[in-house]
DNA sequence: ATTATTTTTTAGTATAGACTAAATTAGTAT
DNA sequence: ATACTAATTTAGTCTATACTAAAAAATAAT
């Protein structure tokens, strides 16, 4: 049985996420810039994590998450996720105020809490952001999804989670009344700098920026 | 504001507990014993934490716990109780199984889950074996207790917290029907071992050693 | 008052995880 | 094919926390 660090969950945790954001293999760079630690220190990381068989590591040609690795990685997102949900249905956390201490929760190793923390909980299969929770084997169903940026005019949907978890972002949302599960319907857009409007709930309408639409996920 | 690591954080609340236990002055070998760390680790970390002020140090003899340190240590417990509360009022973790867990959770660093999680749990003034919970100013109440093997022949009282908190005694306690606010009477002494006869809960009579009377305090 | 024992500290080493600066490799442009 | 640039790794340093072995101080025994 492999047991990792804090330190090394954190960085196989950017890993996972890296490695899902399309690109086969995930650059010393990219993981430096995500866990905010040199390249080198990353790189250093990077040969522990190699040797410890949860990636697979060729120097100067970034790294693959091995199946060991994908298993631990979503055990630790599980843990996050389940933290955050308690943080907020149970201790009337807002959804911008979960991030930093499920950061620190997820680290805590027992079985039986997660299991019983699930149960409490009701077996919860999104989190507060709308992503969707592993199950104790990792296994993930992620309903189908697309940034509200894709759709037509016209078209019309259902908030289902946010890229972006940055406490800044997701209090914009809740200002504008985007919460998860609002219906959106896209009015206008504008070619020039990618910016929408958008009815949403069926009562407000707002100008988003292409930045603010590319971190909204929706389902048609 | 002084800023402790998990680690100094478990040295001074061992140390606070080893003070509590009577004597002024809490030796180096005391703390191995507790900490499970060699003495020569325990030097080092006595001159860290008399750099940070949190005790008072004096080569070779003893440590002193300081008024922010004993501040900094009442946080420390009164997180691990209260996390020792949630995780068998709400999550029915029994009072055998919290400990080690306890331990991780009360280095989260978060004041806000702290408010919530008490308030949460509402306000509860002990934990699940009796020890009274610090308020957020370290502020602590506890209730005048005694050692069961103090109560003479046919004195009566109620247990209201034990000594060791290992899970190898609390089960033992179960078997025996020793609750926490169970009422007992002393039916016999044995001079001579300081074995003792106690009925239980008005129901079951049972021997128990010295060591046992010696870590069951109780109320009268 | 010496000597012996116990306790505690110091010195030196190890591991984990970060850093900077320098060297090396891969990828790109001429 | 060569030279430049960007990415990455290596080398060396630092801090935190542990360890063992040796030295030093305090305490106990004669
Ligand atoms: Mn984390
Ligand atoms: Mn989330
Ligand atoms: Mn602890
Ligand atoms: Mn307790």
């Amino acid at each position: 049985m492999t047991t990792l660090t804090y330190s090394e969950e954190n960085y196989l945790k950017a890993i996972f996420h890296l490695s899902e954001e399309g690109k086969k293999s995930v650059s010393t760079n990219d993981i430096s810039a995500e866990m905010k630690n040199r390249p080198a220190s990353v790189s250093d990381m990077l040969r522990k994590l190699g040797e410890k068989k949860v990636i697979e590591y060729r120097k100067y040609y970034g790294v693959h998450i091995t199946e060991e690795g994908k298993k631990l990685a979503l055990q630790t997102i599980r843990k996050h996720r389940l933290w955050e949900v308690f943080l907020v249905e149970k201790l009337n956390f807002s959804w911008d105020e979960v991030h930093e201490v499920a950061d620190e929760l997820e680290h805590i190793k027992s079985r039986l809490l997660i299991q019983r923390l699930d149960e409490y909980l009701g077996f919860p299969k999104f989190d507060p952001h709308g992503d969707p929770i592993p199950d104790e084997y990792g296994d993930i169903r992620s309903r189908p999804r697309l940034p509200l940026s894709e759709i037509e005019i016209n078209g019309t949907g259902q908030i289902v989670a946010v890229k972006d978890s940055s406490a800044a972002f997701l209090r914009y949302l809740d200002k504008i009344g985007a919460y998860i599960g609002a219906r959106i319907k896209v009015l206008d857009k504008v070619e020039f700098d990618g910016s929408v409007e958008i009815l949403v709930d069926n009562k407000k309408s707002v100008f988003m920026s292409k930045d603010v639409v590319g971190n909204i996920l929706v389902m048609q």
